[in-house]
DNA sequence: GGTGAAAAACGGGCGTG
DNA sequence: CACGCCCGTTTTTCACC
C-alpha cells in the first residue's frame, strides 16, 4: 500500500478535484482552468502519481452492460489471528470480490461481491468461498438497488 | 441511471479491459495492442461512452494523502416505504458518504463513509445523519484495514 | 518555444441485412 | 440502398523536452 503523507497545496487539491471527476482531462485543459502553464501542471501530475497520491486511473464501467446485476456484501467470520490477514489475502484474489475490508468486532472481514445473478452468488459461495481455509461462517446482505457508488473522496478547500 | 443492454463484441470487451486498468491509455496504444487503426478505436470508445457502458473516468486518490484514515460501513434502518428512496437520496447528498445501497431485509440502507478519524465519524453521525428524517436506527462497522478496493469488474472473455 | 505525436473530424471502401 | 464498421488522410491540438 501507499506510504506516507505528502504535502499538498491548493493547486494540487484543485488538480485532484478535476482528475477525480474526469481522469481523461488534458493537461492543457487543467492549465487553462487553473490559469497556469501546461508544463507546470504536467510536472505536478507526474509527482502526484509518483508519490502515490493518485493511485490509478480507472474507467468506471456500467455493471449492467456486463450483465452483472447482482451486488452483495458478505460478512465473513474467520479464525485469522488479529493482524494476520491470511484469509483476507485469499479473498482478495477472487475476481468477483471487488473489496475486502478487515473489520473490527468478531466478524473478521466485510467483502463486496458482484455476480451475474443470484445463481452466480450461490455458485461463488459454494464453489469458491467454501474452499477458502479459515472461514467459520458468513452472513450475506443483498443489495436491491444502488443509489450512489462513485467513491469520490471529499477534497478539502483549505488544509 | 443507465438504461439497457448494449451488445458488446470481443473488441469492445478488450477495450473495456484496458480502460478499466488504465483510463489514460492512448487511442494509439490501444490500437497497437489490438492491431487496429486509431480512428476505429476512437469511434468505439466514443460509442461506449455515449451508450453509458463507460460511466466515467476516475482518478483513484489515496485516502491517506487527504488524511481520510477512517472508513466505516453503516447500516441504516428507515421508515422508507419499499421502492421509495427518500432517505437514500438524502444520504447520497452527504459528501463523506461514498456509497448508498438499498438493501434487502429490514435494515434499509447500507452506506460507506470516509472520515478523517473517529471524531469525524462521530461528528457525521451527530450533526448530519441525525438530521436526516426517517432514520430509525444505525449500526456502524469500523474498517481496520482495507485489503482490496479496486472495484474492477470481471470482464468476460467470451459472451 | 519547438518538435514529434496524438486527438479529432471527414471521407471513402467494404461487407451485411 | 442503408447501415455499421474500419481504415486513410488532414488539421488541430497536445505532450514533452
Amino acid at each position: 500500500m501507499a506510504k506516507l503523507e505528502y504535502s499538498l497545496d491548493q493547486i494540487d487539491l484543485q488538480i485532484l478535484r478535476i482528475m477525480q471527476d474526469n481522469a481523461r482531462t488534458n493537461n492543457a485543459d487543467i492549465a487553462r482552468e487553473l490559469g497556469m502553464a501546461p508544463s507546470a501542471i504536467l510536472e505536478r501530475v507526474k509527482k502526484l502519481e509518483q508519490k502515490d497520491v493518485i493511485l490509478q486511473y480507472n474507467a468506471r464501467i456500467n455493471p449492467a452492460a456486463l450483465d452483472q446485476k447482482m451486488l452483495s456484501f458478505i460478512f465473513i467470520k474467520t479464525q485469522d489471528i488479529i493482524g494476520v490477514q491470511k484469509v483476507g489475502l485469499l479473498l482478495a484474489e477472487i475476481p468477483d470480490v471487488l473489496e475486502v475490508h478487515d473489520i473490527a468486532g468478531e466478524d473478521g472481514y466485510l467483502i463486496k461481491v458482484r455476480t451475474n445473478d443470484s445463481a452466480g452468488l450461490v455458485d461463488l459461495m459454494r464453489n469458491t468461498l467454501s474452499k477458502v481455509e479459515g472461514i467459520i461462517s458468513t452472513r450475506t446482505t443483498i443489495v436491491l438497488e444502488t443509489v450512489k457508488e462513485d467513491n469520490k473522496l471529499v477534497i478539502p478547500t483549505k488544509e
